[in-house]
DNA sequence: ATTAATTTTTAGTCTTATCTAAAATAATAA
DNA sequence: TTATTATTTTAGATAAGACTAAAAATTAAT
C-alpha cells in the first residue's frame, strides 16, 4: 500500500494539521521529521499523486479525507500497541513510543482488531491520547493544561502534552500519574510555579511542568 | 543494525545451510527469495562486509557464528510472534506466517523477552518448529516423517514440514492436529498412501501428506 | 581434453529516498 | 514600491536494492 516513509510523512502532516485551518508548511514538516525541506517537497509530490494530500506549490499541504483516514489508522495502531506494551508486557509509559513507531507500520487488519479486543477496546493510550476507532473517529475528552487552572480548582490528571521520556520519568519520580486528583492550592506570580495537592501530598511544580500536564475539570 | 533486506537474506541463508556441510549456492538463495542471482551476489557482498557470512566467489556462501546468532534471533522472534498470534489473538496456524514475517524485524530486546514471558516461554511454534532461546540455542525434538513409519508404529503428531496455508487448512479439514496420536494401520504399495488411525477415526492419506507430517515415535 | 551447458559474477540501468547548492517565489522591511 | 530576507522548489548527486544482458568461471558431457 504505502511505504514506511510515506506513512511517516503522512502521520506528521496529520498531526501538524490537526488544529489549523491553513496548510502545513514544508519547513514545519522538515523540522518535525528532522529532514531537509527539499526532501519534504519530493515526498509531498508522491503523497499528492496518491491522493493523500492536496498540494499547491509554495502554499503548503493539506490532508485529504482519504489521507486523514489513513493517518488515523496508523495513529490507532501506534496507540493500541502502546497500550499493549504497558498493559501486557510491563513497559513503562516512557519506553513505549519508540517501539510503537516500529509496530504502527505492521500491515494486518485482523491483528489490530484482535489486539483491540484483547486490550478491552481502550479509548486512551498510556499518555492519555485518544485512540481512533476503525473508521478513524475518536472523541477527545475535555481537558485543560494545569497551568490554566485557577486557584482552588480541582481536576483529574488525564494526559500529557510533552511525552518525552525525561518528562514522563520526572512525573514518575514525583508520583504524578494519570488518574490522580489534583487541586490548585496556590499560584506564584514571580515564576508562575503552582502549588498543588495530589494524593494527600503537597507539591510545588514549575510552569514548564504545568504547561505539559492535562487536567479534566471536576 | 541490519536492514530489512539484509535480515531476510540472512535468514534464508541460515535455513538453507542448516543441514549441509558445504556452502549455500547463489541460485538456491535466489530461488527461495524469488529474486535474481545477480541481486543475491550483490547482497552476499554486503553480508560478507558485515561479517555475517563468508563469501568466496563461485563457491557459495557460509554463515559465520555471528551470522548464525543473528539469524537465530530473527527466527526466535518470528516463532514467538506466531505463538502470540495463535494463543492470544485467535489466529489460526495457517494465518500467522505472513504477519510474523513483518513482526520478526521489530527491534526491541525487551519486547521479545517480555513476549516470551507472557507466552510462558514456549519451546515450539504453532507448526511444531523449535524456538531458539536468547543465545540462539534450541533443542530440536526427535521426529520422523509419517511416510517413514513402519506398519503398526505409533506416534504423536508434532510438526509439519510444509507450512503453506493450503496444507495446514487441509489438516484442519481432516481434523489432524499437533498432539494427536497416530497409528499406521496399513501401507499401500501402489500409490504409497497410508492408512492411519487418528483419534478413533480411520483415514487414508496420500504420500504427499505423509511426507509433510512429523511424528514423534512413542 | 575439448566442447557444451549451467552457474555465477560483472556492468550498466532503474526506482526510492535522501542530500547540497542554486534558483525561484513569497513575505517583510525600508 | 523596491530591496532584503526567508521559504520553497528545482537540479543534480548519492546510496540501497533490484533488474537485464553480457562476460566469466565452473561443471557436465562427448
Ligand atoms: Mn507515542
Ligand atoms: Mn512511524
Ligand atoms: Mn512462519
Ligand atoms: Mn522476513
Amino acid at each position: 500500500m504505502f511505504t514506511l516513509s510515506e506513512e511517516n510523512y503522512l502521520k506528521t502532516i496529520y498531526h501538524l494539521g490537526l488544529n489549523s485551518e491553513i496548510g502545513v508548511s514544508t519547513n514545519e514538516i522538515a523540522k518535525k521529521m528532522q529532514t531537509k525541506a527539499s526532501s519534504v517537497t519530493d515526498m509531498i509530490k508522491k503523497l499528492s499523486d496518491k491522493n493523500l494530500v492536496v498540494y499547491k506549490k509554495y502554499k503548503g499541504v493539506r490532508i485529504t479525507d482519504f489521507g486523514r483516514n489513513t493517518a488515523a489508522n496508523i495513529v490507532r495502531k501506534h496507540r493500541l500497541w502502546e497500550v499493549f506494551l504497558v498493559e501486557k508486557l510491563n513497559f513503562s509509559w516512557d519506553e513505549v513510543h519508540e517501539v510503537a513507531e516500529q509496530l504502527e507500520h505492521i500491515k494486518s487488519p485482523k491483528l489490530i482488531n484482535e489486539l483491540d479486543a484483547l486490550l478491552g477496546f481502550p479509548k486512551q493510550d498510556p499518555h492519555g491520547d485518544p485512540i481512533p476507532d476503525k473508521e478513524g473517529n475518536y472523541y477527545p475528552l475535555e481537558k485543560k493544561l494545569l497551568a490554566t487552572l485557577g486557584l482552588g480548582e480541582k481536576g483529574i490528571c488525564v494526559g500529557v502534552n510533552d511525552s518525552s521520556s525525561s518528562f514522563l520519568q520526572f512525573l514518575d519520580k514525583q508520583k504524578i500519574a494519570l488518574g490522580n486528583e489534583i487541586k490548585v492550592l496556590g499560584k506564584e506570580p514571580f515564576d508562575d510555579s503552582i502549588q498543588i495537592q495530589i494524593a494527600n501530598r503537597e507539591l510545588s511544580i514549575s510552569n514548564k511542568i504545568a504547561n505539559n500536564l492535562y487536567i479534566k475539570i471536576l
